[in-house]
Formats: C-alpha cells, structure tokens, sequence
DNA sequence: CCCCAGTCCTGCGGGC
DNA sequence: TGCCCGCAGGACTGGG
C-alpha cells in the first residue's frame, strides 16, 4: 500500500541516521523468501556500493533514493509491503536485504522487508536515473502539483477522474487509498470524465490534494487492517483513524452524514465515494 | 498512442 | 475444522 505519505515518513524516518553514513555491506538476508526480481547479481551490486558514502536520502514520487558520493543511487519501491526499517524487522521472514553503514563511529542497521516480495531494488547511473525515472516517465509529486499542471495533465485523458489520479506519469505519488480521500474531499465524483473538470473542480482538487496528502505524512500514513505498514521503527500509522471514506462501505458519509458510502470497481480498482456530496 | 486486463507475490477472510 | 478461492493494489507488459 505505500504510498507518497507513507514512502515520505519512510523517508523522514531513515533520512537523519542514514545522510552521511559509509556502506560497510550489503547482503541478501539467508531467509526463504525469493530474491527481488530486477536484481543484478548480488556480489556485483554489493561491489559497487561498498564504501560509497550516502551523501542524501530523498523520495521520488513512491520510491526512496539513496543518492551515493558516486553519483550513482539505489532506488528502492517498496511497492505493496515493503518496508525500510532502522530497527528489527515484522519478522525474520520477509526479510529481504540488509545494509550495515557507518557514521563516525556509530553502526547502523538499514532492512528492506517486503512481506509479499513485490519491492525492487535497482542501482542506476546518473544517465540510466535519467532515463528511467525522467520527468517524461514520472508526472510532478502531488505534494507539489500547481493548478496549471492539474489542468494540463487531466486534459490529456478521458479516463475518469479516479483513474488518472492512480497514472503516475500525470501526477506521482497517489495511489489507490488517497485518490478516494482525495476526490471526497475535493468533492468530485470518481467517474468525472478528466477531461471535463471545470476549474472550480481543479480548484478544490489542488487544496485537497495537498490537505489530506499533508495531514496523512503528520500522521505518518495509514497502517490498514493487516497491520504491514510500518514507520523506520516498527511503529504503526494513524492516518487510518481519519480515512474519510476508503474502506468504508455502507457507512454514512462524514460530509453530508446522511448518504451511505458506496464502493464501486473502476479498472479492477476499489474506489470508494458518496453519491450525493460527489455528484 | 491510448487504455485496460493480466501478471507478480503473500496472507487473510469468507464460504462450503 | 480444513480447504480453496478471491481479494488487497504497487508498477509493468502485452495486446486490442
């Protein structure tokens, strides 16, 4: 589930220990679980990062870059269940991969758990990080995204609304949980055509984007009901306790309390809304 | 080019 | 009780 809320407090939460540290090592944890699909061989990966320093720790769009004194970054996308954790991991298990840094004389732990194994991990030049998370690739971070830009990325598409909001080369960083919080907020009906919303609806979608995607990263992200998403240290999220209408089904609407939530199945995707305050 | 269904993966909950 | 199936949704692929 990540996504920019919860990839930003990963980001936050590993940021301080991890700015300015040395690559000891870099292992693939002994356990079952299968190695991450797009990995090079391991040996050559772990070659090429030991001893670079990690001279910063920023997030892109749902994924977490570890920017190295090479130039050359580690992107990690924790995808569905992937963690990045200072302390033990959820479990033995899904443990994944495992960087031992130093800084002075401190030693730090850095984990990749990801309990479903859908995360990668990539290790890219400055020209293959051009090349593959370019700006033709990924759209501007919607913490950031301007009225202007909503306009001209939602004119591009007929797909509905709730849909677009889910493509990350018009507008990075929602995913399915905040693109329904987001549209209630913003009161616009998930099956709004793109290219049909008129400027009072670009209006409001600009405000409740950065509201709730805002006030989600103060809570540190939602953790769900199967309890997988965690902060770097292991602990749960609370923007769950303020979900406006993502799994909440049959449940009277927070806005109008008189019209029960509904949920529907756009592109095989939940989307949750209230038929009266979203019309 | 644009859009969507299918794919990867694991754990959980509902139905029988 | 135990098994099986479907669902959860990140991003990518292939095909219409």
């Amino acid at each position: 589930m990540p996504e920019l809320p919860e990839v930003e407090t990963m980001v936050r939460g590993i940021q301080e220990a991890v700015e300015g540290s040395r690559i000891l090592s870099f292992t693939r944890s002994k356990c079952k679980c299968k190695p991450i699909s797009p990995l090079p061989a391991l040996a050559q990966f772990a070659k090429r990062i030991k001893d670079q320093k990690i001279d910063s720790v920023f997030r892109l769009a749902k994924r977490i870059v570890l920017q190295l004194e090479n130039d050359d970054s580690i992107v990690i996308e924790p995808r569905m269940t992937g963690l990045m954790l200072l302390t033990d991991p959820p479990s033995r298990e899904h443990l994944r991969f495992r960087w031992e840094l130093t800084k002075g004389r401190t030693k730090i732990d850095l984990f990749f758990w990801d309990r479903r194994g859908l995360g990668t991990l990539k290790l890219l030049s400055p020209e293959e990080f051009q090349q593959q998370l370019g700006p033709q690739k990924i759209g501007p971070d919607a913490l950031l995204i301007r009225r202007k830009q909503w306009q001209q990325c939602l004119s591009k598409t007929s797909r509905a609304i709730k849909v677009a909001l889910l493509d990350q080369k018009l507008v990075a960083g929602i995913g399915n949980l905040y693109a329904s919080e987001i549209l209630h907020l913003a009161k616009i009906s998930p099956l709004l055509p793109s290219q049909q919303v008129t400027r009072s609806q670009i209006e409001r979608l600009t405000k409740a984007t950065r509201q709730i995607l805002k006030t989600a990263i103060k809570h540190e992200g939602s953790t769900l009901s199967d309890g997988t998403y965690r902060n770097a240290l292991n602990q749960q999220g609370s923007y769950q306790n303020m979900h406006r209408v993502y799994g909440k089904e049959k449940q009277l609407c927070p806005t109008c309390n008189k019209t029960e939530i509904i949920r529907i199945v756009q592109t095989q995707r939940s989307t949750f809304y209230c038929p009266h305050c979203q019309s």
